[in-house]
DNA sequence: TAGTTTGCTACTGAATTCATAGCATAGCAG
DNA sequence: CTGCTATGCTATGAATTCAGTAGCAAACTA
């Protein structure tokens, strides 16, 4: 029914080498995966918290990222207070938040909020 | 016919703030945004030697992510060379490695090898 | 002229994601 | 106990995205 979560040491979509950084690279490249690392970083929400906080993911969808992001130990849950990152995924975090620091200055030059696309 | 690719300054697929990080976050969330950039940071690519880099994207898929990484000003096409990175594209580049590394360790401490997932 | 490589598009089917509704369990007030 | 609320999670069908194959026009080689 699923499709296996994405691990280092086993092929994956698009490389069947095994390399972690392509397992990664699967992981971190479906949807709402790197949002919902993103969302946790304040601290643990619940099912219906985190939902909320991406803007209403669909709960399908949500349910299979949580899932593999479970399997790859990024993320665990803990009854109590809800689904927290783990230890390995805490060492993600700086690489997260350089990200929003690129953002920003990717924002400053990328036309975009006046300019129409289409 | 195509979704319009995400930019800074505009609402994306799950967040309308137009914040960058949520543009930035729903670019690379597409499958092979992250890949493709990582395969670009050797040095500029054909479209062809790109597809083989990428264990062989389908055409559709590669032209679509291209055509929103050039939006973005993240790739360029220098008709001689092929495709390559931007300036801003080359400064997200230690974020890649970094995240290279991490997912080395991550590797390491993260069963998938011997075990089977399901 | 033929042969190759380039970027790119059409088409069809498979996979993923979306949106809505709903379930079973648990806590808590009355 | 009954009624209310919140939790994690699942079922369903439709929409969107992705995959896989084939093929095109232009540029370059010889």
């Amino acid at each position: 029914m699923s499709a296996k979560p994405p691990l280092p040491h086993q092929p994956v979509r698009g490389s069947a080498t095994g390399r972690p950084i392509m397992a990664l690279l699967d992981l971190l490249g479906r949807r709402w995966s790197l949002r919902v690392l993103w969302e946790l970083q304040g601290g643990p929400l619940t099912f219906r918290a985190l939902q909320t906080a991406c803007d209403g993911v669909s709960p399908t969808v949500l349910q299979q990222r949580l899932k593999e992001l479970r399997a790859a130990r990024l993320v665990i849950h803990d009854g109590g207070r809800g689904y927290a990152l783990t230890e390995a995924a805490r060492r993600l975090q700086p690489n997260l938040m350089a990200l929003q620091g690129w953002a920003e200055d990717w924002a400053r030059e990328t036309p975009g909020g006046s300019e129409e696309q289409e």
